[in-house]
Parts: structure tokens; sequence; C-alpha cells
DNA sequence: TCGACTGAAAGTGTATACAATTTTTCCATT
DNA sequence: AATGGAAAAATTGTATACACTTTCAGTCGA
């Protein structure tokens, strides 16, 4: 009936399976085993393929079929070079016009952060991490922003599965906090320098120089 | 033959369509006519219509089909704080490493406009005050970047049909030379303090609070 | 004349059919 | 056993069919 529901849902099915790292980079994403997982035919599977074609979680290769996106470490930088640009002035944005409202919302939320490293939950962990900074952005009254903050965030879930290195950010839930307490001492620069920091300390901690499985003989033994 | 090819082709289309303004906002895009312009199935239409839908330049109501978006003025001032913020980055990052040969593309470009503007090439000039921002996204060579400034700014071009008002971006051009002066003299404060400037003046050249001709008569009338 | 009902026309939402391509299987050949 | 290749199976790409919803025109009644 509804056709955006219900290829939406799909749409979000897969992008939360993507994120949530229960479908790998470069998995198969057969239409046939789709429409019947989702009890629905090739055609809203299609459609939402097409859709996280646009989300870079998928790629299509024509006659061959969609495969989760294996994102290069060049693209993993330039989704960190954009993170910062977007991010560090989010932030010098966010302490201008910060309520308390805002500093309570994001005091829970990094509590909420601590709890999950304490009791060792690491998929809640990474959930929440991520979902810290898209939490600004939506504190802001920036439907857009956020969107796209989410986007990008998405996209990172990918590129950390990818090259997650050993000592991948343990700390990143302090750093939260400390950016936290420069937002509520409403001291700009030093909460930007912390996002900036937090945002470098992230990408460094991934193996963006390591080499990657490549299926494609020809580019493994260039 | 070639899936992405085929309804590629169709999204591209329909997004120069509506960024060049001949597709106006509101306007509802019946599948069958489109299905039958393009001469393919209406499949392929559906295919490419939801992913205009994820590029926010159309709008989908379930069972009433597909219009081309209105963005509402809160969701305009929205696009362009978001691109305020990727921009002053970006024209940061600009200035630390800019060469020779990026100075020399953005020269030309700058010309480009300014004879666009001086034989009155209205939807000329419009593309291309719209590409310079693009441009300085490629020449950085983060494709990432590019590409997410290049959606911000279809939609802007969504949103300057609908709020443009009689003295609308004039001397763009002109302020696109100024930031790109700074830039060669190096001076990172000036020519971020240019670009921010530039891109509210562009902003504040809309009539934003201007109440839009809207086919809801309720909201019409509240 | 205006409004509400009714049926037809048009349009959307989904499934299925079918051609074209790719992948797999299996057998013959070296 | 390894290689090559042809037939079979599976999968993608596109069109079409059909149910259901909305839209519109025309008619009837007040």
């Amino acid at each position: 009936m509804d056709s955006s529901t219900a290829t939406r849902s799909i749409v979000d099915a897969l992008t939360k399976a993507i994120v949530e790292h229960r479908l790998h980079p470069g998995t198969k994403l057969a239409e046939q085993k789709l429409a019947d997982h989702f009890g629905v035919s090739r055609t809203l599977i299609r459609q939402a393929l097409f859709q996280l074609v646009q989300k870079r979680l998928i790629r299509m290769e024509p006659a061959r079929g969609a495969f989760v996106a294996t994102p290069s470490s060049d693209e993993a930088r330039q989704v960190f070079a954009v993170r910062r640009m977007i991010e560090i002035e989010m932030t010098r944005s966010f302490v201008r016009n910060v309520t308390p409202a805002q500093i309570k919302a994001l005091k829970d939320h990094v509590a909420e952060e601590k709890a999950a490293v304490q009791r060792g939950d690491v998929a809640g962990r990474t959930d929440l991490l991520g979902d810290f900074h898209v939490r600004m952005a939506e504190l802001m009254g920036n439907e857009v922003l956020a969107q796209m903050l989410g986007e990008l965030i998405s996209r990172c879930a990918l590129i950390t599965l990818m090259y997650q290195s050993s000592n991948a950010a343990e700390h990143s839930a302090e750093e939260h906090s400390d950016i936290l307490k420069a937002i509520i001492a409403k001291d700009e620069a030093l909460a930007v320098k912390l996002m900036d920091e937090h945002l470098r300390n992230v990408e460094e901690g991934l193996a963006l120089d390591r080499k990657v499985p490549s299926n494609d003989i020809a580019m493994a033994l260039a």
C-alpha cells in the first residue's frame, strides 16, 4: 500500500544490519534472498538497494549484483576530513548557543557511554560513541545537519570494521566527557580543539595503511 | 543492460532539470509520463525517483505520487547553516595547502563568472556561482566533500527559486573574486571571514520570511 | 446554482514474467 | 590431476500485469 514505508523499512533494516556489523564489507546481497527474507518481491528490494547505493553503504556492479561497500583508505580519510570540517564548526556553534537542557542531554548520553564501557558492552559502546555526535547535531535543532552527519557516521561504521586496529578508540568516551566539560565551561576554543583532536584520534586508531584483503588479483599483485 | 547506467542517467537528467529550474518546486512527476519521455518502463522511473527522494530534490506522497521538493524556509536556513560549517573549514584547509594550479583553476572560474555576468547570462551565472564552491571542494581532492557540498548546493538551487528576492546575489561573483584574492595572499583569517560573509549574504538575499504560495489550504490560512 | 454522490479514468504499489548475463557444474581432453 | 569448455542453473535488468487508491467528470437532488 504505502510505497515509501515498505521500501523504507527495508532500507532501514539493511542500514542497521550494515552499521551494526551484522553484514560485513564485501558481502553479496542477492536480491532473491533478500526478497524471501523480507517476504516481498524483488521490485521492492531493488528500490531499497538503489537507495543504499546513494547512502554509499553498498555498491552495485552491473549484472553482478549488490555488495556491502568496502571503503578504501582514501575514502576513509576523506570521510574523516569532512567530519572534522563539519564537527569543528558544529561544536563552535553549539558552545555559543548551548542551553541547560542540551547540557543535560549530553551528560545523560556520556553517562550511558561510560556504563556501556564499564560492562564491556562493545556493540552498545560503538553505537553510543557514534550517537554522541549525531545527538549534538539533533540538539542544535538542525535536521539537515543531523541527517548528513548521521550518514557520514554510518560510513564510519563500515570504515571502522575494515580498518579497526587493536588499540581502537578505547578512550573515546573519556574524550566525549572532556568535550562536554569544555562546552559546559563555554570554552569555545578548547571545545573545538578537543573535538578536532578527538576525531583525529579516532582516525589514527585505524590502520588505514594496512593492506586490505582484496579479491582483485591485479590489485593484490600491484 | 547496465542497470546502474540506465537509472543513473534518469536520475542525472531529472536532477539537472530541477537544479536548472526547468522543473519548478511542487510540480507533479507522473511516472508514466516520465516513462514515456525516457522511453523506459515505470520500473526504472520508480528507481530513479526513490534516489531523488534521498537527494531531497523530490518528495513522494503515499499513493499520490512524486513532486519536486518545496523546501521550507526552516530547511533553507538549515541548509545554509550546514554550508557555512563545511565551507568555513574547507576554506581554511584550502588556504593552508593551496597550490598554484589550484589558484589558476579558481581564477579561470571567476573569469567565467564575470563573463557570464557581463553578457547577462542569468542561467549560466547561477550555475557557475554554485560551481565555484564545488570546484573548491574538487580541487582539494576530497571527493566525499565535493559530493556532499554538491548535494547541498543542488538543494540551494531549489531554495533560490522558491525564495529569490529582487536583489538576489548580484555581487556573488565579486565576492568570489575577493575570496580568491585572500586565498592567493594566504590570508587564512580573511578568506574564512569573506566566505562566511559571502554565504550569509546569499542567504540574506533570499526572502526566507516571505509566505510561499501553498497548495495546502490549511497552511495557507493558518 | 450549489453540493454531494457515483462511476469511470488515471495513477500508484507490488508481483510476476521473461530476456540477457553471469556463475556454477560437469564432462571431455590433455 | 589439471585445464578448457559447453550446458545448466542462478541472478540480474527490464517490462508488463493487476490490485488498489486517488482524481475527475458528470449526474442527480435539494
